[in-house]
DNA sequence: GCGTTACATTACGTTAACGTCATCTTTCCT
DNA sequence: AGGAAAGATGACGTTAACGTAATGTAACGC
């Protein structure tokens, strides 16, 4: 990483586990913004910081459009504080739709432990009866 | 739902909110088998089961191959126990993700409950200075 | 000087998970 | 009988999120 705290395409890559591909488009669809010297790209603070949340949104199932508008929450300045409410409902609805996501998980989590101790039990008879013949 | 415990397509489209296509989509993918009568589908408690699990899984966005996996564990009947350990494999990993995920997913509810509030605070500086004017 | 990286752009290809016709039976109603 | 209604099959279309190949250029090592 540079002094001026910016970083090339691939050490971005290295960082994160992405593709050139994926940075550059990334950047077309308006997710990252780099900066440019040359035609080089370089990637600011503030990018690595939208990249952490794309790619955890991506984990959680989110389309990178919706992230897009997502990030805007995250990286607001004065000057587009105008739309600020419009935002803020739109992550008190994500925020209600990850809260009942991590309801449903808790209950599928426990499910499959059920399951799993079945199978446990399931291979433990078929052993007895191996041993057993 | 018929006295034999079946149901049509249109009566599990109804059920479960998904159009005829995904179903017959999920029949050629061996996601599920519901019985022909003449030639029309009949879907039974057990692809009524599946169907649940598919669905939830999608949710936590496991793609159908991997839910298809899964599906084993949930529906094994005594003739298939031989591949019971492998199968069971699977579900710790699975499990395990979904762990991971629940943990990663409290962490993301707080970021953005903290943003929510940076947002509340702002909105509020706002109109405090709009009745100021 | 010049070959090898490192990066760029352009453009066509790919996979998953269905959507959307078009065209046929089967069945039920009047 | 005859015409909707429900379901089936087959085939092509679509979108998201990149992959991949072709081609071009700028800087760096020796």
């Amino acid at each position: 990483m540079t002094k001026d705290d910016t970083m090339t395409i691939r050490e971005m890559c290295d960082s994160f586990d992405v593709t050139p591909r994926t940075l550059r488009f990334y950047e077309a669809k308006e997710l990252l913004f780099p900066i440019r010297e040359g035609n080089k790209r370089l990637f600011t603070k503030r990018d690595r910081a939208r990249l952490k949340l794309i790619l955890r949104g991506k984990r959680f199932g989110f389309t990178l459009e919706e992230i897009r508008e997502l990030l805007d929450l995250y990286h607001m300045d004065d000057s587009q504080v105008t739309q600020l409410s419009k935002t803020y409902d739109l992550a008190l609805r994500h925020l209600a739709e990850m809260e009942a996501q991590r309801a449903e998980l808790d209950e599928a989590i426990g499910e499959l432990k059920n399951q799993i101790d079945w199978g446990a039990k399931e291979l433990a008879r078929r052993k007895r009866n191996e041993t057993a013949a």
